[in-house]
DNA sequence: TTACAGTCAATAAA
DNA sequence: TTTATTGACTGTAA
């Protein structure tokens, strides 16, 4: 199983290369690093498809001019930003997803795990700050339709599920977010109301409130708690054992050097400059579902 | 030019 | 093999 999902992340051996100029498998799937986000960063390829208007615009406040270096990347420049629609990415092609639960299927305890022997922490801290409304609002319950709608095999069941705790999970800690995820998969139809968020887990014991108090009430705008965004990050990375130079440069763009000294050294948002794109990366990636992480992981590398 | 920021890439360390 | 360090380099903003 981990096999499978090595195969598909393997790929990266040869991502620079330049086929994707040659032989346009996927044009508008292929996003790609720098260059393209540029225009208009992040969620310009949701916005249009969902409701949800503003944020893209505030993404991109200060993309004035992100300036991707012109010495290397010299293809992958597909303006397409990714049309991250995940429904669409799972039709393409639903053998990777089948991988990807192999892949999952190992892990199943953590998961459970997530919500056990961290209790302790989840009843104290899913309360504790963050996990505001937001939480409630679109709760496991939204996504867990979505998750089911989308997959036809099934075989995704279980993932899906694993899943919607890390994922209200990523809204409930980040707080701002809020809208963006909902509208991905809100075009569905909304679940129960069901609250109760205990996939709490890493994270908390931050307290980055303490920081500067970005989290949590901040509005949509765009803060990102870099420290929670890192420690999210790293473990979901080490969840699926995707190896930090794999999730950088498909995801990020960035070298394995890099991502390892934001994951462990990460400035406040608020000193950041043109870092924070490295961040909306990770945290973008981090509000989508997993099969669409996944493929985003691999298709990155073909 | 100087001071920074953000990265890369080589390589040391696990 | 994967992650951590770190010196060098590039683009920006004084």
């Amino acid at each position: 199983m981990v096999s499978s999902m090595a195969s598909i992340l393997e790929g990266a051996g040869e991502y620079r290369t330049d086929h994707t100029l040659s032989g346009p498998l996927h044009p508008a799937m292929t996003m790609s690093c720098d260059s393209g986000m540029s225009l208009s960063s992040t969620y310009t390829t949701l916005t249009p498809l969902q409701h949800l208007p503003p944020i893209s615009t505030v993404s991109d406040k200060f993309h004035h001019h992100p300036h991707s270096h012109p010495h290397h990347h010299p293809a992958h420049q597909r303006l397409t930003a990714g049309n991250v629609s995940g429904s669409f990415t799972l039709m393409r092609d639903d053998r990777s997803l089948a991988s990807m639960s192999n892949l999952y299927s190992h892990y199943p305890k953590d998961m459970s795990g997530m919500g056990q022997p961290l209790s302790p922490l989840s009843n104290g801290l899913g309360s504790l700050h963050n996990s505001q409304q937001t939480l409630s609002a679109y709760g496991p319950g939204a996504h867990i339709s979505n998750d089911k709608m989308l997959s036809p095999g099934g075989f995704e069941s279980h993932a899906a599920m694993l899943s919607r705790s890390e994922e209200h999970l990523a809204r409930g800690l980040g707080g701002h977010g809020a809208g963006m995820m909902s509208t991905l998969n809100g075009m569905h139809h909304h679940g129960h109301p069901h609250s109760q968020a205990n996939g709490s887990m890493l994270s908390e014991r931050d307290r980055q409130t303490a920081g500067g108090g970005q989290s949590s009430g901040s509005g949509q705008v765009e803060e990102i708690n870099t420290k929670e965004v890192a420690q999210r990050i790293t473990a979901e990375l080490k969840r699926y054992s995707i190896p930090q130079a794999i999730f950088a440069q498909r995801i990020l763009c960035r070298s394995q050097g890099t991502l390892s000294d934001l994951l462990r050294n990460p400035k406040p948002w608020s000193k950041l400059k043109s870092g924070r794109e490295t961040f909306r990366r990770m945290w973008k990636w981090l509000q989508e579902p997993e099969f669409q992480r996944m493929s985003a992981l691999r298709l990155a590398g073909e």
